[in-house]
DNA sequence: CCAGAAATTAACCCGTTGGATAATTACTGT
DNA sequence: ACAGTAATTATCCAACGGGTTAATTTCTGG
């Protein structure tokens, strides 16, 4: 969505208190939509207050049902927005004059840390997911748009076959669930596998690793070269980072899980 | 869990109406427990209804309360049992004596498999990272319940390294993650993504197509090798499967998702 | 066979929560 | 300036849902 004045602190709430009150419709409409992403990426739906939502969002209670409708409505338009945002961020990224296996890479990088960045995102989708998508099938609009990932990833891998770049070609479509699955399983359950694993997976240094293996599997398994340490210093889309797989089964090491 | 009498289906509920009723107490224990994990998968914490547990189990609301606890105790008595069961069966599998390329492959598959499975497992995950692993952290009974597949892995890749068969060597607990990742997020997300790819990613077909795309992305980046179906008609751990990436760049297909 | 404990049923309680109704206040065009 | 509409506030409420209390029934050991 574009900016809008009255965006960007989450809990402005009572800028409004000027005087007595000020009409922003669109204003309220979007800081209503952000706390309702808030609550619902953080309690799911049955768990989500819409009393919650109204006092973040800095409103009465009444005017979620007045601007975007009940509680479930209130959900899909979340979703929907959810979805507007990632695929107008996936329209950004250009592979096309990229070598293929460096546009792997890129692709990976921004995959990966646009989870981080929206954790919300994450949680929305397994929320849904659990719903069994039931909000998602009535959503023409969600239908309708269409990542262009795929048709990035089938025309990157076409040229990198026949570059020599590539020594098999993937469907597009598992690649693309491949690549996603890498990253969203590692952060979407962190905190289980941190658990697990007794080391915390979300800090700096454990997501680095985690990028360069991610980057250095698929690559392997795209060009048959066991990838090491490719240079490039290509800075990364946002993070620039090593880049090959850890060193030589290392050992037990400081993991604690047998 | 073993065998009680009292077990198999689930809404023999009526069946204990001999004459009047009768004790059972470690029988109505388990029919909580499964009912109850039924109802979280489905509905996750917030969403799951206590007397719907207690219907499907065939109790009275009180019983839950008298054999396990409240909601929450409920809730992590489900899934404690469900790290006990996975962790049960993933010690029954025996990699030790197989070519590495072979024991890699049985570890996908058997991952998958369970996977498909036990779909509550998935949801239970997905539930409890959505509340950040707060109920794990206090189970000191599932914190002792190490996955023996991080050892398993790391014994196989330095066998496959020594012997040739592969190229690299990962970090088993990287490549533990992926090979959880691959399946887990097909399937987690099969609902969503098959919305947005407009096909069912659960009918068999595409079922068969992932786990083949899943061993050969795996076990190309482990040798190097662009794997092609590589034989040992070895009726895989549970479901015997083709194993190449599918065809080449299969051109826009049946997909409609540019 | 019977007393006490264990298991189970039946009924109720009360805070929470989604949603609705109605009254108020701020804008807008004319 | 003012009428009409749009935006917002202030209350209310009925149902739902987790948990509890108390009564009932079955089982077991002596």
């Amino acid at each position: 969505m574009h900016d809008h004045p009255s965006d960007r602190s989450t809990d402005l709430a009572k800028a409004k208190r000027t005087l007595k009150w000020q009409r922003d419709p669109e204003g309220m409409r979007l800081r209503i939509l952000e706390a309702a992403k808030q609550e619902f990426a953080a309690h799911g739906i049955a768990g989500a207050r819409v009393d919650r939502i109204a006092a973040e969002a800095g409103a009465n209670k009444r005017m979620l049902y007045y601007h975007v409708g009940n509680k479930e409505d209130l959900y899909l338009a979340v979703l929907e927005g959810a979805y507007e945002k990632i695929r107008a961020e996936e329209r950004t990224l250009d592979l096309e004059h990229l070598d293929p296996p460096e546009a792997i890479e890129r692709l990976i990088e921004f995959t990966w840390n646009y989870f981080i960045r929206n954790p919300e995102f994450l949680a929305l989708l397994n929320t849904e997911n659990l719903a069994r998508a039931r909000h998602l099938k009535r959503s023409t609009k969600v239908k309708s748009m269409h990542s262009p990932f795929v048709e990035m990833i089938r025309t990157v891998v076409t040229r990198g076959v026949a570059r020599g770049d590539f020594k098999v070609a993937m469907d597009p479509v598992q690649l693309y669930i491949s690549i996603a699955s890498l990253g969203f399983f590692y952060l979407s359950n962190s905190a289980t596998l941190s658990v697990i694993f007794g080391r915390d997976l979300l800090k700096k240094p454990a997501k680095d690793e985690r990028l360069a293996h991610m980057v250095a599997l698929v690559l392997a398994a795209l060009t048959g070269k066991s990838t090491a340490s490719f240079g490039k210093g290509s800075a990364a889309v946002e993070k620039p980072n090593v880049r090959t797989f850890s060193r030589v089964v290392p050992a037990k090491a400081g993991t604690h899980n047998p």
